[in-house]
DNA sequence: GAGAGATATGTTAGCGCTGAGATAGAAGAT
DNA sequence: ATCTTCTATCTCAGCGCTAACATATCTCTC
């Protein structure tokens, strides 16, 4: 069977235009039309404009799926996160997003739901797309899941965390040492009496890092932490007012909260407000992310500022930069930032 | 050239394995592999379990882009959001990825930035995998973007918004309505003397139309707003707060205020705290959206419960129902909730 | 003015999969 | 025993593109 169309029955044709039509109506080869729209190879500029013309009056569009068949190149990124209503991914996901606009790789995004068997399946449906690298949230997968990053010959970047031995690249800060450096904070402004409350962190291992940290630094200092509240599920500022409030009535005393983070600290922020206790005076609030929300308060929390959008941004730069697997793991360590603030 | 490549060959080759190598070990063609993978056809239950054991000795990955071009069926949507930066965005697209969890579509986002040249060229970049579908947020489209979303036979969801002609369905509720209702409740509450915050809506089309409804509420009882103030960028609680502080002074007797959104909103209520002024009693605060933050604060925020997640869930689910775009356009109502709260 | 080297374009064979149709064997009907 | 009808499988031609190579034309050299 013939595949080429002519002109005429191009033009009846209903269906979306491919490379044939284009190179029909310019009157060229379909791979010089292919070259053009790559930018690749020796063009005359004559050329060029009669093809881009043609390209423009019959709205063609490229079909990658088959571009990325014959070239085994995808320009796509597979991105898998562990869930979207904790700000930070997508944040994180802005960040990557923002870093891909510059180049022409398309982002392809997986939610795990905190579901490590869910991983699974969704990392085989991204890459059934053949991305040329993954960016995944963390260093926590099943076997399987390492298996299939780890085998197969595509970049990696696993994101937010440092605090792990990387399958290929990690970029993002040390959990631990923002945690330790969280528990000097307060240790030098002068509070003894140490408390925290935080979420379950089975699903947030970079929550347990900070925790471990911040105890490390208490320890160090010869102290240790009075007591802790920890809420079931996931964080929010009610879960933080109310563990927030459950700590302080088994022990009035603590004279600072160390809290999981921003969210959890915002609503400890709240029900000091409700019960009428000074903050910072009374008792010092300290939180991680550097949320805008808790910028707003009417004090402005003392926090660690993480910052998402530039790990997103900076792991998909570093990815991008070689496309082969090096043979040396990389990591990058973005940093961060201790925020005064007002609250402790 | 031959394409087989024969068993041995294959154990020593270091690419990704394809369905040649799992037939071949099966021993059985390629197109009883392909059946077995997608269900199709009549397979004996041996043959069935020998092709699926070959799969996983070999940990093969069907590799869609060629499946994709075969049955041009891509299994894919595409999702056209401008930001992630407002919450309200990943919620949508975590209702997004729940429909979609369920079947073997897959989504592919694409971030606008709320620019309107950038939209036409991500959609380029999104048709460019041949989605069955695509859902976008609002209809606020350029003339290009429209003409592709148009004439393309796929099917398009506007999602967010419903107060516009869509192109095939409209998935969301009315914010004209919306405002509206905010009007009717703040009046029948006693408030008369009414004050509007609000945030740059020029890339916000959804705050206007709330705000229009609200007017229009407060026409119809004979009423008008006393003033307004608008920040110029993005909402944020810090716009919120600062707005709120503006408009007092030039209004000191405005005895409620609707703010653009619960940010806003949060925001304004920070200031009340700060600057003495008793919520409700001396001025009502009135959010939209129902975040979780303006729920935990010490007087839990009045506002409208928009159901993002609702939201993105139905618009998969109804473009999933026919592949064909009917003739009929549909809007689903997926409604809103006035939350009574304690600040209004 | 023959050969070397650019420059611009054409030709062809796949990439890995699926869909339509062909085929072979078993079971049932006559 | 012959003809149907299933069921289970195979064969093969693309899907729309790209890479590699081939070809044609046009400069430059010496």
């Amino acid at each position: 069977m013939e595949a080429r169309i002519f002109f005429w029955e191009m033009m009846t044709q209903p269906g979306i235009p491919t490379l044939v039509h284009v190179a029909k109506l310019a009157g060229v080869s379909e791979n010089t039309v292919s070259r053009v729209i790559r930018n690749k190879g020796a063009i005359a500029e004559v050329t060029r404009e009669r093809v881009l013309a043609a390209i423009q009056t019959l709205g063609y569009v490229p079909n990658r799926a088959a571009g990325s068949l014959a070239s085994s190149g995808s320009m796509l990124i597979g991105v898998l996160l562990p869930s979207l209503s904790n700000v930070v991914f997508p944040e994180l996901l802005e960040g990557i997003h923002a870093a891909l606009r510059q180049t022409s790789y398309q982002a392809m995004v997986g939610v795990t739901d905190y579901d490590e068997a869910q991983e699974e399946q969704i990392l085989s449906s991204l890459l059934a797309w053949r991305p040329v690298a993954v960016i995944t949230a963390g260093f926590d997968h099943t076997a399987k899941t390492r298996m299939m990053l780890d085998t197969s010959s595509l970049r990696v970047a696993e994101v937010m965390d440092i605090d792990g031995e990387p399958i290929d690249i990690a970029v993002g800060l040390s959990h631990r040492k923002a945690g330790y450096d969280t528990g000097r904070f307060l240790i030098e402004r002068g509070y003894r009496r140490i408390g925290y409350v935080g979420h379950d962190w089975s699903a947030d291992r970079r929550a347990r890092h900070r925790y471990e940290g911040l105890r490390q630094a208490l320890t160090d200092a010869g102290l240790g932490l009075v007591d802790e509240a920890r809420a079931e599920g996931r964080s929010s500022a009610t879960a933080g007012g109310e563990m927030l409030s459950a700590l302080l009535r088994r022990q009035p005393s603590i004279d600072a909260v160390a809290f999981s983070n921003d969210d959890m600290a915002t609503g400890g922020f709240f029900h000091c407000l409700s019960a009428g206790i000074a903050v910072r005076e009374r008792l010092a609030l300290f939180g991680f992310n550097g949320l805008e929300i808790g910028q707003a308060l009417p004090l402005p929390l003392s926090t660690v500022r993480s910052n998402r959008f530039l790990i997103g941004k900076k792991a998909v730069e570093t990815l991008l930069e070689h496309r082969m697997r090096p043979t040396e793991r990389l990591v990058v360590d973005t940093g961060y930032e201790i925020v005064e603030g007002a609250t402790a």
